[in-house]
DNA sequence: ATACAAAATCTTATGTTATAACGCCGCATA
DNA sequence: TATGCGGCGTTATAACATAAGATTTTGTAT
């Protein structure tokens, strides 16, 4: 186990709908005013957020969406990798486009909630002989630097 | 990323509760009937089972337990790490100590369910500096190599 | 044996996360 | 202008999990 010494800017939110609307035109996908708002809520929000927060941040603008509203634009957006789901938090976040075609990989700080993503590409050792990987879930939880001290 | 030569044997459910047993009174804490047939109910379980199914299980033997009841147990037997959450599927597997004192890494076939066991020891190479892991969900999602042909 | 404290369990109620099913509307295209 | 589909609203419910308090069981000291 080694420690990363690259530097990781951070784009801000804006940036990131950039390339979210760039990235949806490419595919030939509708970047709805609804869809927008919701990847708008995610890329702002400091750290990993809930479905249900994000319908209460939709009111009252959007009237008064209901679940389906909003797991409906996540689906979309993590199908087109926008957005992350971070499994052991059942939160959201949005991809940090600076590491490519990757394999996720999370470090959350546990007190300040901060999340930090990577990239996993290549540090899978010990695959059972003929899996074929489709997705992986990678999530280390601990303090971070700032925490720490 | 490479393929993992070694044997993995599997224990049997019987050799899993053995093991149990014998962790639980070297902490000295008490293995209750309940949390013995909650364990066993894991260990026989071929894929990774859910709360409610085990809930399920549990009946008629154990009266009509409650979702507390079967999560004290899992709790308890996840404390002592005899057994494993897999986060993205909401489901308990029980943990194949031939692997030692290990960070859990799974690889979970879609088609068959089938859940394989590894160490993940010492493969986590870009950790954001001065962040101090505590805990790590590492899961694999796939196609297993008889699911494949 | 008996009393006590701690651990374990049961019960009720509720909180949280996610999806099924159905219908409507607006837009692109033929 | 018909028609087909994507997107979204709405209702209802499924699935997963925990809070809080009452009660029982168990180990320990007397």
């Amino acid at each position: 186990m080694t420690t990363c010494k690259h530097e990781h800017e951070h784009k801000t939110p804006e940036q990131l709908l950039t390339i979210a609307q760039q990235i949806c035109d490419q595919r030939g996908r509708r970047f709805t005013k609804l869809r927008e708002h919701v990847f708008t809520l995610v890329a702002k929000s400091n750290s990993p957020i809930k479905a249900y927060d994000l319908l209460d941040q939709l009111r009252p603008e959007f009237g008064s969406p209901k679940p389906p509203t909003v797991y409906r634009a996540l689906d979309f957006l993590s199908g087109l990798g926008l957005v992350h789901r971070v499994e052991a938090l059942n939160a959201y976040i949005a991809c940090d486009h600076s590491l490519g075609g990757h394999i996720a990989e999370f470090f959350i700080c546990e007190k300040c909630e901060n999340l930090e993503e990577r990239s996993a590409n290549d540090h899978i050792d010990c695959v059972p002989e003929g899996f074929e990987i489709r997705r992986s879930v990678i999530e280390h939880y601990g303090i971070c630097k700032n925490c720490a001290a």
